[in-house]
DNA sequence: TCTGGGGTCCTAGGACCC
DNA sequence: TCTGGGGTCCTAGGACCC
C-alpha cells in the first residue's frame, strides 16, 4: 500500500545564480559568486561585451549570498566571508546580488505551480512544500508503479516552472515534510526523489545528521560529541539519552525526526511574527566619536522599517534593536507600547528608550530595528473606530 | 584576511494577577 | 504570616533557516 499522505518539497536550484546566469548566459559554466553591495556592477564595454569583477578584487565585509556548482567545487559556499572566498577562487566572478529580480522570478515559479497545486506553503524565495494527496492522480498507479501518479505530478510541476522560467528545481516526494526536505536535496540539480518509509534504512539513514533541517551547528557538534554522525547512528540512540542529553523537547524531536516521523501539515496561510531592518557598517563606529553617523544610519533604518510597515499594512507594538560589537557580541533590548505603531516618529523614540539601556563603551559594527507584536493595520483602525453601527 | 540581512521559534526568569 | 499553583505578558538571548 502506498501512503497515505504525499508531500513534495521544491527547491529551486542555485536559485539567484540561474536568474544571473540567464541574464549573463556568456557566464554559464564558469565558477559565480553572488554577494556584496553594488559596487561590482558588470560594465558594458565599447565591443558591446560585459566586463565582470573577479572575487581577488573584492574588499570588504559582504559574504557569498550563493555560488553556481563550478564555483562550489572550488570549495566557496554561501556564508563564507567574500574576502576568505577571493584566497580560494580568486578566478570566480562576482555579482552582485538583485533581490528585486529574484523576487519576480520567485513570483514567477510560485504562479506556474499554482496553476497545478492551487495551495502550497511558502518558505521563503526558493522553495515551497506542496500537500500532492488530494490532487487529481495522486493516488493513481501507473504501469504497476503504485507511485506513479505522484512521480507523474511532480515530473509535471518541474515541466511548468522549467517552462515558465527557464529555471530547474529538485523535488523531494515523501510521506512528510522532514523526509522531503532531505529528498530533495539527494539529486540536486534537476532532481525528483520519491521516497517511502521503506527507503529510510537504505536512503536516510547514512546521510550526515546536518542533513536533518532544525540540527544546525551547535546541535550537530554535540552530537558529533557524542560519536553521533549519522542519522542511522540517531536513530539508534535510546530515546531516553536524547531525552537526558537535549532536554524533553528536542531530545523527542531528534528522536522522531532520525526515525522519519513528521505529522506537520503543509501550512497555507501565514501572518508574519516581526519586520527588521538591520546594516553592518563598513567600518566599526563609536556611540561618541560617530554619533552623527550612527544617528543618521539609525534614523534611516527607522524610516525604512516604518516604511515597509506601511506599504505591507502592519503596525507592531513591540518596538527593538540590536547592536552587534567589533567582538561580535550580539545585544537586543526592546519596548512593548500599549498601542500598535508603523509611524516612524513613534518608533524611533521607543527605539532610543531602547538604545539608552545598552552600554555603549565598545565600538560598534552592526545596527538593527526591529518590529514584532504585529497587526493588520486595518484591525486597529477597525478597534479605534469601533465596529460598524447597525440601527 | 573571519562571519550579511531577514526571518521563526524556543527557553527562561521575573512581574503580576487570580 | 506562610504556603501553593496556574496563566499571561514582558524581556533577553540563542539556535536555526533561507
Amino acid at each position: 500500500m502506498p501512503p497515505r499522505r504525499w508531500i513534495a518539497h521544491l527547491d529551486m536550484d542555485a536559485f539567484y545564480a540561474s536568474v544571473e546566469l540567464l541574464r549573463y548566459p556568456e557566464l554559464r559554466g564558469l565558477p559565480v559568486v553572488i554577494g556584496g553591495g553594488r559596487r561590482h556592477q558588470p560594465q558594458l564595454q565599447a565591443d558591446g561585451t560585459r566586463r565582470f569583477a573577479l572575487l581577488q578584487h573584492y574588499s570588504g565585509r559582504g559574504v557569498i549570498t550563493t555560488a553556481t556548482y563550478p564555483a562550489r567545487d572550488l570549495g566557496v559556499h554561501s556564508g563564507m566571508g567574500l574576502m576568505k572566498a577571493a584566497l580560494r577562487a580568486p578566478q570566480a566572478v562576482l555579482l552582485p546580488v538583485d533581490f528585486e529580480r529574484y523576487r519576480a522570478y520567485s513570483r514567477r515559479f510560485k504562479a506556474a505551480v499554482a496553476e497545478i497545486a492551487p495551495a502550497f506553503e511558502d518558505r521563503g524565495i526558493d522553495e515551497i512544500y506542496i500537500d500532492l494527496s488530494a490532487l487529481p492522480g495522486a493516488q493513481d498507479s501507473v504501469a504497476h508503479d503504485p507511485c506513479g501518479g505522484v512521480r507523474a505530478l511532480a515530473q509535471e510541476i518541474k515541466n511548468t516552472v522549467r517552462s515558465a522560467t527557464g529555471l530547474n528545481c529538485s523535488i523531494g516526494v515523501t510521506p512528510n515534510k522532514l523526509l522531503s526536505k532531505i529528498a530533495s536535496d539527494l539529486d540536486k540539480p534537476d532532481g525528483l526523489t520519491l521516497l517511502t518509509h521503506a527507503d529510510l534504512a537504505e536512503r536516510i539513514w547514512p546521510l550526515p545528521v546536518r542533513s536533518i533541517k532544525g540540527i544546525g551547528p551547535k546541535s550537530g557538534a554535540k552530537l558529533a560529541a557524542l560519536a553521533i554522525h549519522s542519522i542511522g547512528e540517531l536513530a539508534a540512540m535510546p530515546r531516553a539519552t536524547l531525552l537526558a542529553e537535549f532536554g524533553r523537547s528536542y531530545g523527542a524531536w531528534l528522536h522522531e525526526a532520525a526515525h522519519g516521523r513528521d505529522d506537520r501539515p503543509v501550512q497555507t496561510h501565514s501572518e508574519p511574527v516581526s519586520m527588521s531592518r538591520e546594516t553592518t557598517f563598513e567600518v566599526d563606529l563609536h556611540a561618541l566619536r560617530d554619533r552623527a553617523e550612527l544617528g543618521a544610519i539609525f534614523s534611516q533604518l527607522v524610516e525604512q522599517l516604518a516604511g515597509d510597515l506601511q506599504r505591507k499594512g502592519y503596525i507592531g507594538r513591540t518596538v527593538g534593536i540590536k547592536l552587534r560589537f567589533d567582538d561580535f557580541a550580539t545585544v537586543t533590548r526592546d519596548l512593548s507600547l500599549a498601542h500598535g505603531t508603523a509611524e516612524a516618529s513613534t518608533i524611533r523614540l521607543a527605539a532610543g528608550l531602547c538604545l539608552k539601556r545598552v552600554d555603549l563603551a565598545r565600538r560598534i559594527r552592526l545596527l538593527g530595528v526591529r518590529m514584532a507584536g504585529l497587526q493588520r493595520a486595518t484591525a486597529d483602525l477597525a478597534a479605534v473606530t469601533g465596529p460598524p453601527h447597525r440601527p
